[in-house]
RNA sequence: GCCGUUGUAGCUCAGGGGUAGAGCACUUCCUUGGUAAGGAAGAGGUCACGGGUUCAAUUCCCGUCAACGGCUCCA
């Protein structure tokens, strides 16, 4: 007999070689028909597997992430059966899970594969899955391998095998396919219910452009059909939610080929927007401390030179401006802390004036590469919402706990309940690749994850993600329907203070050099209103949206009244706009709506007459008639209410 | 940068070797209205750009640019 415990600490004396699947019957048949695979002692397994002694043991369902890539691992060796099927002959290279679903990179020849054969291999998908054939595990010597692979004539598996070690290699085969692969899968195809391809897209083999480039197909399966629908529903939400539809239609940004791709033209209301937010931060900066600065959108090469950025980005940037001065130039700043090292070198610094925080909305310019540009998330000309807090070793802990508060604040006003944060130091193993002292980095590193902890963080360590000088802290929200956004970062930098040679005298009269931590909560205001359009779907907060109130006279007769109203409410500092058009007020509501206008006023005759105005909201409908006054005072009451938000 | 798809009116899109069409938006007129689309008329296009084939190209071919879906990249 072996000892099982499981994730609720009880623990279960089974026979030995006793599988996963069979704990699970002994719980209950519903548990078994649910389980996936297993984590035993950590390690995710085939449900199938005996185990052979004392182990922890959790069940991994549709509801575990593990569970969910087992399923769609095994969907990827269904979907390659399938397509071998329609395909014969054709070549398959590597088919992982991914985050939502999976993809299968598969050399089809000469043979065109696209969108219109999606159906048919989605049929046969299922039609194979009903068989219920099992995954089944087979240990083979690497001699084994490779003959099975070169009797197919599967180059690319071929070369997987090559780097394997020959006793670490297993086939899984269901029904007609056999596939080398590590595992783990569900115990039979069964499982899958439900099954939808979902695009096609060139890859290169191994991701090196130099080899050949494959057809890579993403699909997604599900154990109920119920699931894919709800999947689907979700996807057509992500759509209406774009942001580059989203921004068309409110008129917030537009492109223009002319002026050049990735350089985004903010329109006025975009413009309105931006500028509410840069406001918003602008102030909660100044209650923190932090001092605002402007720089210039060029700097000498030298500058770049000192910072380091020439010599490594410096021929993939925007080329240097040259003057009618021989040998002069300049370049498009792409970021903003050599300049603010700049600043801090314009006087001597004493221990007494650290922290110094110099903030600046500074628009940086980088050249990314043509096929990475999209809408406002990834563009040529931003500004970040940079700041730099020169400060020394020992301050490092609460300065990072400060942009923790603020950064918590700024989600808090703007409704981000659901996010993460991601810890990132150093490799253990590989200690050379950065700058720094240890003695500085340990004390970084532990700084960051105590106050991370303190400031009650959920929080995920990633071991080799740091920056080669230093450590790092981003944030990871999750949006309005469910997807993942890296925003805000707060980064620890060894390297720049030294590069510009920054120093402050100390207590003990001696010179030091101060840590930089360079933060952006938003990260860029052209990303940030990108994910913000994507979080509301276009419904701003009533304090944020460009227009907070439209109205509605209900004949040309009451312009003039609507105009009064509109005056009035603007002495109260809401931002309202009259819509003057020769149509029926039905007409103009819908409109409103169609706007995402939080509030609309319906002013007519009797209106007019009683000196008030008959509110709706948007979504909800009519909400009553009330002296402007009294409108003016609940739409601040409810402003107010946001931005006290602690 | 690489692979694939696309580019027709402000927007969404149809069409197709003989120089263009719908709906919405826009302008004007009629209507002067009460909580999600009143009616009529009008205006609007070098069919992305450059080259080629052709008697003739918006349509076919090549190239460029851009957008989109991926890959690679991201100070």
């Amino acid at each position: 007999m072996i000892t099982l415990t499981l994730p609720d600490g009880s623990t279960r004396e089974v026979a030995k070689g006793t599988t996963s699947l069979q704990v699970a019957q002994s719980i209950s048949e519903g548990l078994a028909r649910n389980v996936l695979s297993a984590e035993v002692n950590g390690e995710v397994i085939d449900a199938t597997r005996p185990i052979e002694a004392d182990a922890t043991l959790k069940l991994l369902t549709w509801n575990d992430d593990s569970g969910k890539s087992t399923l769609w691992h095994s969907s990827a060796h269904l979907m390659a059966e399938a397509l071998e099927a329609h395909y014969p002959g054709i070549k398959l290279a590597i088919g992982p899970p991914i985050e939502n679903g999976f993809y299968y990179d598969v050399d089809f020849g000469d043979v065109e594969f696209s969108q219109a054969d999606f159906a048919k291999v989605e049929k046969t998908m299922l039609e194979l899955a009903r068989q219920k054939s099992e995954y089944i595990r087979k240990e083979v010597s690497k001699a084994d391998a490779i003959h099975f692979f070169r009797e197919k004539g599967d180059q690319y598996k071929l070369e997987l095998i090559d780097g394997l070690e020959d006793g670490q290699i297993t086939f899984y085969s269901q029904g007609n396919f056999t596939d080398l692969c590590r595992g783990p899968h569900i115990p039979n195809t069964g499982f899958i219910k439900a099954a939808k391809l979902l695009n096609v897209a060139g890859a290169y083999w191994r991701g090196d452009e130099k080899n050949k480039m494959l057809t890579r197909v993403y699909a997604i399966t599900f154990p109920k059909q119920s699931e894919l629908e709800d999947y689907l529903k979700l996807l057509e939400e992500a759509r209406k939610r774009d942001h580059r539809k989203l921004g068309k239609e409110l008129g917030l940004f537009a492109f223009s080929q002319k002026v050049g791709s990735g350089l985004p033209l903010w329109l006025p209301k975009g413009t309105d927007l931006r500028m509410r937010l840069t406001a918003f931060l602008t102030d909660a900066q100044k209650k923190m401390g932090y001092l605002q600065v402007i720089t210039p959108h060029i700097g000498s090469k030298e500058l770049y030179e000192t910072s380091g950025h020439w010599e490594k980005y410096g021929k993939d940037s925007f080329q240097p401006i040259s003057t009618p001065q021989e040998g002069e130039m300049y370049m498009l700043k792409p970021m903003n802390c050599p300049h603010h090292c700049e600043i801090f070198k314009t006087e001597p610094r004493s221990y007494r004036d650290l922290p110094l925080r110099l903030a600046e909305f500074g628009t940086v310019y980088r050249y990314e590469q043509t096929g990475e540009l999209h809408g406002l998330t990834r563009v040529r000309g931003f500004t970040q919402d940079d700041a730099h807090i020169f400060c020394t070793v020992d301050q490092v802990k609460e300065e990072v706990g400060k942009v923790i508060d603020l950064v918590l604040y700024i989600f808090k006003t703007l409704d981000f309940p659901d996010f993460l944060a991601q810890v990132s130091l150093r490799d253990p193993g590989n200690p050379s690749k950065y700058i720094g002292s240890d003695a500085n980095w340990e004390a970084a590193e532990r700084g960051i994850q105590e106050v991370a902890t303190e400031k009650g963080l959920k929080t995920v360590v990633e071991y080799g993600e740091a920056a080669f000088y230093g450590p790092k802290l981003d944030f990871m929200v999750r949006d309005a329907i469910g997807r993942r956004w890296q925003l805000g970062t707060v980064q620890v930098d060894y390297n720049l203070p030294e590069r510009f040679e920054l120093e402050y005298t100390g207590a003990d009269n001696q010179k030091h050099r101060p840590v930089m931590i360079h933060r952006a909560p938003f990260g860029s205001m052209e990303r940030f209103v990108a994910i913000l359009i994507e979080h509301c779907a276009g419904q701003f907060p009533l304090w944020l949206t460009p227009e907070q109130v439209k109205i509605l006279p209900v004949s040309e007769k009451y312009n003039d009244y609507a105009q009064s109203v509109a005056k009035s409410l603007i002495s109260y500092d809401i931002r309202a706009l009259v819509d003057e058009r020769n149509e029926k007020v039905g007409k103009k509501i819908r409109d409103a709506e169609l706007e995402k206008v939080p509030y609309m006023l319906i002013v007519g005759e009797e209106e007019q007459g009683a000196g008030t105005v008959s509110a709706r909201k948007k979504g909800e409908g009519d909400i009553g008639s009330l002296a402007i006054a009294d409108f003016a005072n609940k739409v601040n009451e409810e402003i107010k209410a946001m931005l006290s938000a602690q």
